[in-house]
DNA sequence: CTGTATGCAAACCTTTTGCATCAGT
DNA sequence: ACTGATGCAAAAGGTTTGCATACAG
């Protein structure tokens, strides 16, 4: 699916290019360095349109030939989550997803409990009643998440 | 801390009895029994007054002299969330809380990533929120949860 | 009595880590 | 060259499970 330097969701190469562009300014500022296993981990997640795993990720760079390890995975996804270029979300199974920030707003996320699907929804008022209520207990709010668990449309129908 | 048959939360006390018996009922309308160590676990959830983790809550049967096994106390917590008088939640660690919904309205929690402590909050406009957009999508919820991250007002405060 | 529940310990699974080797800068 | 990064495999840590034994109904 994804070949060595993809062409890939189209609309989105530019800024999968800024994406790496701004990583590699991040880690150049702490010192750290730009590897190749860490382009090619940070460019997977950026041309993910959705939230990955991270067994995932590495099964697609394995698929592509690539040789990267479990290990770099995981601590290139934490990088990436430290430099504000992704976000780590649960969605109530046993692991993690990742999903990039690309320019897209914050959204939460809807799971359907009958048929696994995510459905991702933004509202403009729930920031503003975050910050209303953190800021009534004094709380500065660095981030947060909502997840909602329930039956997708077609799984109610099928619910007779 | 917690004595066998203690006394505790004195205003909660009826409301672990009522809770209790439902909890018995519920079992018995699935065909399950209720047994001493469930019925001891179950009471220790219920004298809780927040948030618990599964060896917490292990730890403090086995100081009050129970020898309920670590298995057993997974297992009833999952049957007191299956009968909705239970709720686990995710506050950031690799690990699950559980808290006991004794006649307490839904509350979400902020989580200090200073000193760790967590705020419980209410807002009465988050339910209409969600409700709002899962019926925008013709998603019927079951449950949600949120979780805000940042630094409590002490934490905050010495950060210069 | 019958079928559940318990305890124990091993298994599980995702994520992390130690260490020798490799490669950016 | 210097120092950080990688891969591997083992460790970790919370949670689950298989199985023989022990009880609730």
């Amino acid at each position: 699916m994804a070949k060595s330097a993809a062409v890939s969701p189209a609309n989105a190469s530019s800024s999968v290019a800024g994406a790496l562009r701004s990583f590699s300014q991040h880690l150049a500022n702490d010192g750290l360095r730009f590897t190749g296993e860490r382009r090619t981990i940070a460019t997977a997640l950026f041309e993910s349109d959705s939230h990955l795993e991270a067994e995932e990720l590495l099964l697609r760079l394995r698929h592509a030939g690539s040789r990267v390890s479990r290990a770099t995975v995981y601590r290139t996804l934490d990088l990436l989550v430290g430099a504000g270029l992704a976000r780590k979300v649960r969605l109530g199974t046993d692991h993690n997803f990742f999903e990039h920030i690309l320019g897209r707003r914050q959204h939460e996320h809807m799971v359907c409990i009958g048929c696994g699907q995510v459905i991702e929804w933004f509202d403009p008022q729930l920031a503003r009643l975050v910050e209303r209520n953190t800021k009534e207990q004094g709380f500065v709010a660095a981030r947060y998440t909502v997840q909602v668990f329930g039956r997708c449309a077609d799984c109610a129908d099928s619910d007779t």
